[in-house]
DNA sequence: CGTTATTACTGGCCTGACCAGTAAGCTCAC
DNA sequence: GTGAGCTTACTGGTCAGGCCAGTAATAACG
């Protein structure tokens, strides 16, 4: 007979995680990820080459590219053949969040409506931050794609689209939030990304472009009086017009909701 | 003399764009990816084996596992040791997504503010559509995750804070917008993972706990009445005071502007 | 008929090799 | 001397073939 019974011993002692095996790659993967993100490999800095890792790490070949291949996957690094300094640590880019919201959109059935209301949020908040936190350059630097936007209707909607996408980065700028920046960003670049054939037809006409520049200048306005409730507002408002034509009419109650919102 | 002079023949035709040396294992993670996409692949069937897919992709089977290895980083696939049925099709998950956004904040240098910052925005705006849209079972799961809160009290802060997690996400699945849900997922994580030694201590205490549970009280007051701009600014406030500690008072200019909005 | 052992596969990992690039350094004509 | 061109020693991209441990369907067995 056992002293320990069996299924018993454990039951009320430390608790036990999940394990899942680990790769000989993912090990590698690992340690180079925190290295950069350690800041012992900055944005510039190469990788000693792939022979030269596999001593290091006592890997074969093929494990150590299967390493590199993630982490060029996922935008860490870069090879390039025949470089004699070996794969180049990137800078930081935001394309690897962009791939995965996309693949979070046309995966998970994220509705466009989602993503609007969701565009609503950032550029509403980015707006009221901008009002009270920006600076005079940041003033001048809206100002001026406001003025490139004005110049750029009669050029035709890729050169307006490309202005307005300008003055949208300059508000995020403003907000001095990062993440703001980032996720609007990225999400602008999902809803383009999905509607761009259809808006390039239906918004080249120089009316709707004078409207979406008014509409930009009254944001502009807020943001100059330091109105951050008015800014976040009409920047909702006028997100809301500009797409709501791309949603179906039975899911725009979340949108109308974040523009009711503060109203009377 | 040459008929077309160099440097000039193609300065005015078609626009060419940059093109990047396109890898072999590239091309297979397009084909895989694709298919799931298209829905040719469906979460729980299988790929074929590796060798199998070594004849139909033509290429040797180091670069076809280069590319199983990307697709698996992405959480789009997972191979397992000696599964005689191959590599299996995941659903969806926002694992990568999260991986990304938690890129995000250990590279760019995204501050502690920024992230609070942006956690009242998102669980504000989640607080505010929740007012709007929730259903009343979403309603009494908050009610419950509220009880679990109060009595958790007694039992330490480890088991209040998975029910005021709880409780977050929650009023994230009510407002129906999963991208608010996965980025307020992502950043409460974040901001925990920063804190979570100092608060851990910090807010050990009954009586702290008494005063967050009356706040997560007040919030779902607000939601119950449906008054979605109580429930943001009430929600925002709240963060605000759980977490302006852990923020340099030099930088609590854009927290304080979040607060402050929507009052008087 | 249920249980156990067999077997034919699977993926993980390695060795060794060939090729096409790159860029540094060398050569050589000017 | 100096610049243009060539050589060379690397780089990463790709392949072929092989060994091992694990899995699960199946065959053999009690």
């Amino acid at each position: 007979m056992d002293h320990v019974r069996r299924g018993e011993a454990l039951s009320d002692g430390a608790q036990f995680r999940q394990v899942a095996p680990v790769r000989l790659y993912q090990r590698i993967v690992e340690q180079i990820e925190q290295a950069i993100v350690r800041g012992d490999l900055k944005p510039g800095q190469r990788l000693p080459s792939e022979r030269e890792l596999v001593t290091q790490f006592g890997a074969s070949r093929p494990t150590v590219r299967e390493a590199l291949r993630v982490l060029e996957s996922d935008g860490l690094v870069r090879s390039r053949p025949g470089d004699p300094n070996g794969p180049e640590i990137l800078p930081y880019s935001s394309a690897g969040l962009t791939k995965q919201m996309t693949r979070l959109v046309q995966f998970d059935n994220v509705s466009m409506a989602e993503l609007i209301s969701f565009r609503m949020i950032l550029d509403g908040s980015a707006s009221s931050l901008a009002a009270r936190l920006r600076s005079e350059e940041e003033l001048s630097a809206m100002e001026r794609t406001i003025a490139v936007m004005s110049e750029a209707i009669e050029k035709g909607y890729e050169e307006f689209s490309k202005a307005d996408v300008a003055f949208h980065e300059a508000v995020a700028v403003a907000s001095r939030n990062s993440l703001i920046e980032v996720c609007n960003q990225v999400v602008r670049g999902a809803v383009l990304g999905l509607i761009s054939d259809k808006v390039a037809h239906a918004h080249n006409s120089a009316a709707l472009m004078r409207e979406s520049l008014r509409h930009h200048q009254e944001v502009l306005e807020a943001i100059r009086a330091g109105d951050g409730q008015a800014a976040a507002r009409i920047s909702r408002r006028k997100l809301y017009e500009y797409y709501a034509g791309y949603v179906p009419e039975n899911e725009r109650g979340p949108l109308l909701a974040l523009v009711e919102d503060e109203e009377g």
